[in-house]
DNA sequence: GACAACCTCGTACACTGTAAATAGTTATTT
DNA sequence: AAATAACTATTTACAGTGTACGAGGTTGTC
């Protein structure tokens, strides 16, 4: 377990899968199921029951192939993962909002919460997103629109780059507090609530006194860590890094009059 | 594959290995190895060789006990990989430096790039830390330190615990980049050159014109991906994660005066 | 009809986490 | 000293994983 990693073996291959490059076959009977169908199923179990639950197997099962004519389709499951990855990647910032310049703040924003939205409703993206980027259509137009919200402001492209991965970064970072109790919900059958309440007697019998910063502020964030207000954090935390890239764009743009 | 829980099965059992609070035995023959054993153990394969080498039989094998004996003192491998994360919490701030309040820019900035070096020291933990806080003491004193980086500056309790929060969010996403290419040169052997200089072949035979803006923008920020400065970028988010802060707290310090 | 291309499948291997039963060791109790 | 309870260690076993290999069936082209 642990880790399987989107991005390795032969780059190439997932790459003509990710953009349908492979020619159809001359050939040979007609394919039960199709790459797409396979992506779709593997996706769908990963929505409904976590990543774990995806297995060669399991998706072949799905879409009613056996085991090993999974390998007919796709070489593996590194392969698969980055298909999936692609797939739902077609989802964020769907409509190609237009983003006008004067109003960059609105438009990270828009960004920043579809990005949020994406990835509570597909939370296991956060985990495969540790590994490398997926090369794929899908990725490329969500990456080209978030891009095009720091458009025209007078930033030079690295600064472009930069700015817009500062703010996913961190909607990364925020939203893996409320994915994961998503995840650990559905995992053990347990609510937060139980959780903390099976937990609670034992920290009441620990020494906080060396931790006299956390335990002050853990009381008051609410039960020493058990209630948790994901949204408030998120909304407190967005606000401060566009405050932030406020004071560089509004000096940028100064300078550029001056 | 893909992801076992920290923080799964019975939460008691966990707290009691992370705080030593197992009992010493009163009969049967002396172990040969114990908990901390295993764990450092444990924590050496994942810093060599990553976290899908740590099984509970290689374990098991690198402190000398058979397979089966792994359990005998730790239940199960959700409780390990919490044992993991404590223990490597403890290099986090180690020194415990004596933050004032009036540098409270620079605490923070002290705060992050410790968590940045400890987070590629031991990238394992990016993985894992998309699951639930563990209750450790490591983690503990970590966290009151960097608490106490942000105390004494007129922030409510919740403010600072967003504050925190915020950086490390931020820290955690920035790093993520740096950490994967670590990873994916280990796991594939393959150095990002090597793996760019497959790829491009490819990608220079994809349109991209539906992706105006990514394609201008990725040629600038290096062969269209292929070169990263992780430090340059985490420097610039940094400060402009800071400049937001300060907007902040200079407000709110302000405020207090009148 | 022959052949090559292609899909599907059964078997097999090395690995994983861990349940269950058994055997061995030690300190306490009788 | 013998019995017992508490504890560690080990063997065997099972269901699950990814996937290599090879055999067999199906389709289009020559």
């Amino acid at each position: 377990m642990s880790d399987e990693i989107s991005g390795r073996g032969d780059p190439l291959k997932s790459l003509q899968l990710l953009w349908g490059r492979t020619e159809a076959p001359r050939r040979g009977p007609k394919a039960k199921a199709g790459v797409a169908d396979l992506v779709s199923a593997a996706v769908a179990i990963a929505d409904a029951e976590g990543l774990d639950a995806v297995s060669t197997r399991r998706v072949a099962d799905a879409v009613g192939i056996s085991p090993m004519s999974f390998y007919t389709h796709i070489p593996g499951k590194a392969e698969l993962l980055d298909l999936m990855m692609d797939a739902v990647a077609g989802e964020v910032l769907k409509d190609r909002p237009v983003f006008k310049p004067a109003q960059w703040r609105a438009n990270l924003s828009r960004v920043a919460t579809d990005y949020r939205d994406f990835y509570l409703a597909h939370p296991w993206v956060i985990q495969l997103a540790t590994h490398r980027t997926v090369l794929g259509p899908n990725t490329f137009r969500s990456a080209d629109v978030a891009l095009s919200a720091v458009e025209g402001l007078g930033l030079t492209d690295l600064e472009m780059d930069r700015v817009l991965n500062l703010v996913l970064d961190y909607v990364h970072g925020a939203v893996r507090n409320a994915a994961r109790e998503k995840r650990v919900k559905e995992l053990t059958g347990m609510t937060d609530a139980e959780w903390w309440s099976r937990v609670e007697p034992f920290l009441e019998t620990v020494d906080f006194s060396p931790y006299p910063v956390l335990s002050r502020v853990g009381k008051t964030t609410g039960e020493t860590y058990g209630a948790h207000d994901p949204e408030g954090a998120f909304a407190f935390g967005l606000a401060r890094v566009l405050d932030g890239l406020s004071v560089f764009i509004e000096e940028k743009t100064a300078k550029r009059k001056r």
